[in-house]
DNA sequence: AAGCCCCAGCTTGCATGGAAGCTGGGGCCG
DNA sequence: CGGCCCCAGCTTCCATGCAAGCTGGGGCTT
């Protein structure tokens, strides 16, 4: 057995992370509802360990603009105003629109395999819209978008769009149920992964673009209508 | 004497915020060179004060790719490879075109406004210019930017812009004195005002792609030949 | 002489205690 | 009866102690 002095590197998960994780999680999932303001203390207590794991961890999320500390009063949930969707797209239409085109400008021999992996995640959409499974098709659709950017061989834009994609994890949540049903979105993945396949680089930006102008033309009037500050 | 008993909004800063501030200075300016490892202890001395606002910030630190920590070994502060720059000019590319359009999009009369301080930081620049004085052409020059994508009204897209700023600091303040003379931006920087004060959104988008492209252009081979890793 | 092993020292991870500060409510004063 | 004040309790902030783990070098074995 060789000593491996130099760098373990599957060590297991410290307080810290496991801490971050299950925050992350229990805001995801509306556990802790935004505006739910709960101290370190009772939240330790919860997770069964002591305050300190829990206390950097809720830095960690503050950080990516989860949750907001104040000082010498607790930390509460963000939630999301109509405006912060509006920002939230905004910068989601940015980057996503910039790892269409750089996908699009690879070499053809590495544009194809991925234009296939996108496919295959977009005909899973098609199959759970044909169940009528909702969940299994918005898990679906998340996976093509997260895909698009993890694909875009630029780690930092994808590490970005994840933070953001999981502030406004929640509002697509809620909204799933009250649009009509998506069907427009698989014909306009399709429109991307061809500009993709063809290299057309100005193309996938553009319908990468308006994919994500319609979402949220009809996402924005959703929210409006159920009341301002709510989630 | 009215009881402020909600929100003083001006509090001192706390020893974290200090902690952070002062590190995120010293690696800006490097003090703290790329590849610098130290302990927490060691900087806790230096600043003053105990292990743990220094360990938090530096969480902090993490969380913006300006540090690693490096379990039971240290923090090191991070180095860019040439690889890193040519992510981080693309995540530059996305958000700043996409500022400049956002600002483009606007009704006139809040364009207007916005447009003349542009212009103005264009004319320091050029003033600084003329007087040979690099350092100040470099603050206007970041300034223009930074102004740009904190009028699009967009306030996280102006944050992610910040940190990303931040993790190239170094970089193009190496460069600087290495590139030949700086004249074209000045231009460059007056076509993407007209095209905002014009209105016109894909213009400005072009043009501000094509600037920071070009920069790009002209800093990757520098690094290249500075040597791999090292800043 | 070369290679392995083990241990001393230093590092962060985590727990805990004291301090400072904000909040809300009960009591006091007008 | 109304409004102000003050304090008890809860919160985060920060310091410090202990534990676990990595590193590098000195000494032992072969």
């Amino acid at each position: 057995m060789i000593r491996m002095r130099h760098a373990a590197e599957a060590t297991r998960p410290s307080l810290v992370e496991s801490a971050y994780e299950a925050l992350k999680a229990a805001i995801r999932n509306n556990v802790f509802a935004p505006g739910y303001q709960g101290s370190e203390q009772e939240i330790a207590l919860q997770l069964g360990m002591s305050r300190t794991p829990v206390h950097e961890a809720i830095i960690r999320l503050q950080e990516e603009g989860l949750v907001r500390v104040l000082p010498r009063r607790g930390v509460v949930v963000c939630a999301l105003s109509p405006e912060d969707m509006r920002e939230i797209y905004e910068v989601i239409v940015a980057l996503e629109t910039a790892a269409a085109a750089l996908i699009a400008e690879m070499p053809a021999d590495a544009r194809a395999p991925i234009a296939a992996e996108l496919d295959a995640v977009n005909a899973a959409m098609e199959a759970a819209l044909a169940r009528d499974d909702l969940v299994a098709w918005a898990e679906a659709d998340g996976r093509f978008h997260q895909l698009l950017v993890a694909r875009s061989g630029n780690a930092r834009l994808a590490r970005l769009f994840g933070t953001i994609m999981d502030q406004s994890h929640r509002a697509r949540m809620l909204t799933l149920r009250l649009r009509p049903r998506p069907t427009v979105s698989v014909e306009e993945h399709r429109g991307i992964v061809a500009a993709i396949r063809h290299g057309a680089a100005e193309e996938a930006h553009a319908r990468a673009k308006a994919h994500r102008l319609r979402a949220r033309q009809q996402l924005l009037p959703l929210l409006a209508s159920l009341g301002m500050r709510h989630l």
